[in-house]
DNA sequence: CGCGTTTACGTCGTTCGTAACGATA
DNA sequence: TATCGTTACGAACGACGTAAACGCG
């Protein structure tokens, strides 16, 4: 058994079993992969892979047990050239966050350009997703850190680090009825409202609806998008009353109102999540105090390696947090 | 990076920096070892140990974590082979118990034999130590698993799976007074008496200590020893009263008088303890379901993935266990 | 007939063990 | 001087890549 072995059985099952596709993505000939899993196979003395044909078809059940064990080890082995790589202080690397799309489009790009200018070796990916995708290409290894809200506990997943917390806004046009109420906004407003928000608040937990229905109310949206853009888009097109994060209100908004939520609806947190016990490069921990400044560095390390919940400082609000930025800048 | 490289560094490591006993310990000459090291610390870019002029001196920080990385990686190694081999049935291989005197003597004799007389090609090591000791075994690696009695909550390392029940024994020469009182044993009779039990009888922790203390008595321990053997010789030569565990009363004993204790002293139980997340190999579980009948085969397995505590079936006690072994294999 | 896998083969790199050397207590 | 680690060298093994053959859709 050699770490290469694994090393090509994973790329095997990540490149969904088609070994030539697997030999570029770790810069090998098809030939030799082919030849270090039948090593493999041989020395463990039973199939990882159920063939047919010569293709494979699927993964042994047995096959799928080492798997796991082989992307620990990986993984493993990564941590250890990560610790080789801070001591030496390499200043390059990649960085791969995966997020939704709202903070990739509102919250992440200055501590994003910030990290460029002290690194500019590290190559950023940023991968757009919903909830569920973030956190599994967390777990899956492909992302070092996701970055995602919710409005309750935070993420069962890793290690969570609360970064900011936020509101939500109401988006509607000048002179739009709501703009011209007597009396404070409320659910009941709304609730008579056609609504267009993310796609997050057709799910049933979504804590939107959750907040209709502790009132006995049920919201009606008329339409969902994943990108608050399109939202806005469609508020201007008069289509209904858009509910978004208040991150995504841009100073170019200004042909549009926007109403405050924050009695309404219930404040989100955007977490940071990171796998548990695993070594983060050293501009790993400076981007997650940039993005989040009021997490000292020793607080994220810290966080690793306790298995108990911690106690973090206090965490700003979204309208705090920019000011605290440029006055840490300044 | 290669398994070899990292296996050969915790064998520097476990050899107490001593590179040509390490060299033994894996099969392979003394240069081969130096050379793989060089090269990793080449490759990682910096030094896994502190030299002090051509020997190693000790660890670097930076070492350590490499160490604990690569203590993982092999540990999934080998449970990669482990898997091989339960798949292939394979019949021999090893078993290490690391566990206490009392248990090593008196309760795992049976289950062994049982086992050896099933595959006669495993071979089974025994490390007997004090409590300590033995989980320290259990998570360096060494033992595959332990056993060890404790009188209240299950040993906080690993996953523990609850074998039996005991109580002990007061033990007496004949014609010793507390053998002709008329009312019940009490833990007063014994405070007046000089105490011969168990070395973990001293930690201010044991359960003996602390009956006595919830009366408000003291007990006077006049010696201690690790072996229940040596208990009885100095019980039989006058120089006290005996407190031990029941399983260590054997029938060539009828010269001395055991006295019930279930009243005095509170009832222990003895667990076997695994490493979490271990791949176990066939006989080990075979064995585990000898020594612990009521434990089912998949009863073992679950609580090795499953991260919450389980709830057992009714653990025997050892009166009961004893006559349950015989029945099972009548 | 294209795509993907396997087999065959030659070259290269690496590892391993033996043996000699060096340093240290 | 005995013990332990490093260096040197030759032999053998193993991995890799190129090229060709085989199956399958």
């Amino acid at each position: 058994m050699t770490l290469i072995q694994l090393r090509y059985l994973v790329a095997i099952a990540d490149a969904s079993l088609n070994i030539t596709l697997a030999s570029q993505h770790v810069h090998a000939t098809q030939p030799g992969l082919s030849k270090q899993l039948k090593k493999l196979e041989e020395e463990l003395g039973f199939q990882l892979f159920v063939r047919r044909g010569k293709s494979l078809a699927s993964i042994t059940h047995a096959g799928q047990q080492v798997m796991r064990r082989a992307r620990k080890m990986l993984d493993e082995a990564a941590n250890i050239r990560s610790i080789a790589a801070n001591l030496r202080n390499e200043d390059q690397g990649e960085l791969r966050i995966a997020t939704t799309h709202t903070q990739a489009r509102f919250a992440l790009p200055e501590a994003i350009s910030a990290l460029n200018l002290q690194y500019p070796l590290v190559r950023v990916h940023l991968q757009p997703g919903g909830d569920r995708d973030v956190l599994a290409q967390l777990e899956s290894g492909w992302a070092d850190l996701a970055v995602i809200s919710r409005a309750g506990a935070p993420p069962p997943l890793g290690v969570a680090l609360p970064a900011y917390r936020w509101n939500r806004v109401i988006l509607v046009p000048h002179q739009h009825p709501l703009t011209s109420r007597s009396h404070a906004l409320s659910l009941a407003d709304l609730a008579g409202q056609p609504l267009v928000s993310y796609e997050s608040s057709l799910k049933p937990e979504s804590s939107l609806r959750r907040a209709f229905e502790t009132e006995g109310l049920s919201p009606q949206i008329v339409m969902t998008a994943s990108d608050a853009d399109l939202i806005k888009i469609y508020v201007r097109a008069g289509l209904g009353v858009g509910v978004l994060a208040e991150m995504a209100i841009l100073p170019s908004d200004a042909d549009l109102h926007s109403l405050d939520a924050d009695h309404l609806l219930p404040q989100c947190t955007t977490w940071i999540v990171l796998r548990r016990e695993t070594i983060l490069r050293e501009y790993v921990l400076d981007f997650i105090h940039k993005f989040a400044p009021h997490l000292a560095r020793q607080d994220i390390t810290r966080a690793l390696t306790e298995p108990s919940p911690r106690y973090w400082p206090p965490v700003p609000h979204w309208r705090e947090r920019n000011l605290a930025d440029i006055s840490a800048s300044a």
